[in-house]
DNA sequence: TAAAAGTTGTCATATCAATGTCATATTTCT
DNA sequence: AGAAATATGACATTGATATGACAACTTTTA
């Protein structure tokens, strides 16, 4: 399975070595990571990072990875964010216990590399589906699909359904350019009887939405008009980050 | 830990003892245990009555658990049910390979029922919070599966029954759009013959419930109404740009 | 057990956001 | 410049959602 979005990985060790050996791993495998060596500040980070997955020392001294555990798991926050627990015991106990405290997943050290990343795949193939992809991400744009919203740069952008529906088409494939036609297929449905031209008026609103409220006046070009054909989203354009 | 709902597990082992055992320990954790000696009547039983979580043995005649675990995830009705995968073997590359084909976990034989079980509702808490968690959190409105009971700021909400099973739908996926006909196939059971417009009524009854006694009028505005898709519990309402 | 209190599904009506179209302005291409 | 395509503001209409009322039921209470 490759990975194809950034995902974000918060590990937290207490220990240099082997916060270093995990980061080392993780980057390798293209994961974005961000780490913390102690458990107070990891649930500060957590809390404002958002990370998609957390890798949890076990034993850690003032903080241990259970209350930490426990301080994630009571924030609605941040309680969605899968946890995997790391520990250098084996005994059924701990490993049951972690599972119990609202962990993921419970892996002994030591641990191959290969098998940690396997499992932290395993744990978002569940948490976000791949069914429907559970973000699409363009520059700094992402959508929502199951939640229909939209953020530009973390800020919400209300849209309403057609507009919504369209920047759902046209993000599915950057690039790629849609016709008047095939837009009001996917966005209205088919069979429905709507003039071509209106598609102008809600790519019209799209644009609007997408600026409003930005000094970036430039937003509205995410959306590229393509003279006789359609419309696309925008690919090699100043305001778009990769 | 304590199971707060009926919870359907289904077990696949060709092995009379092994299901036998499986069977057992479940069913004594207060799981409603379903099984199947052959992976063929295993893939028919799950899209039969849609069990929460599948217990899959690896090795099996005719139809491998691997086989098995690949039809269920071909068909859109039982890709999202979550599997564990049991085998003899524990060499790393089975490991990683069970999970790369699409299961949630991987246990290896012999293991101790209290670890299945540990792993069980390690899983269910991710996919259904609410048979697992005693209470639901969001912001400062708290649900209690178990007690059928909702607080908003430690003040006990009197909700229908019906309010309380679409709250608690929800809150299990803080943010998700429902449509009408999920929040009644979630909240009524399957196959009732009820107006999709009712949910509106029931939402409405929310809302009010959820907001009375309180100054603070914003309280309703918990459930988002997602105008043509259904609706979602609402995330933080800061950043919002319309 | 009967009355009271609470739940539920449906409808009719009120409200309000979203939509589609048109007329006009602006841009683009030759 | 002239033609063709696109952008945009305005506006009536459509369509979806919110809400109050009510009768049929269920559960609780006395």
């Amino acid at each position: 399975m490759e990975i194809y979005q950034t995902i974000n990985v918060l590990i937290v060790d207490d220990e240099p070595n082997q916060l270093e050996l995990l980061r080392y791993n993780l980057k390798q495998a293209n994961f974005n990571v961000t780490s913390s060596d102690n458990g107070e500040k990891a649930v500060e980070i957590a809390e404002d990072i958002l990370p998609d997955i957390i890798i949890l020392d076990w034993m850690m001294p003032f903080l241990s990875g259970v209350e930490v555990c426990r301080k994630l798991r009571s924030q609605a926050s941040t309680r969605q964010i899968p946890i995997i627990m790391l520990s250098a015991r084996g005994e059924e106990g701990d490993r049951t216990l972690g599972l119990d405290i609202g962990a993921d997943d419970y892996i002994t050290k030591p641990f191959s590399p290969k098998e940690l990343i396997s499992r932290i795949k395993a744990i978002l193939r569940r948490t976000r589906p791949s069914t429907v992809s559970e973000v699409l991400e363009h520059g700094n744009l992402k959508l929502y699909p199951g939640k229909r919203l939209v953020e530009r740069d973390g800020i919400k952008i209300n849209l309403g359904p057609k507009e919504f529906n369209i920047l759902s088409t046209l993000m599915e494939r950057p690039g790629q350019v849609f016709s008047r036609t095939q837009l009001l297929d996917n966005a209205w449905g088919h069979g429905v009887f709507v003039e071509d031209r209106t598609v102008d008026v809600h790519i019209g609103r799209l644009r609007k939405a997408l600026s409003r409220h930005s000094k970036d006046k430039s937003w509205g070009n995410v959306i590229r008009t393509v003279r006789s054909s359609g419309y696309a989203l925008a690919l090699s354009e100043n305001n778009v980050v990769s």
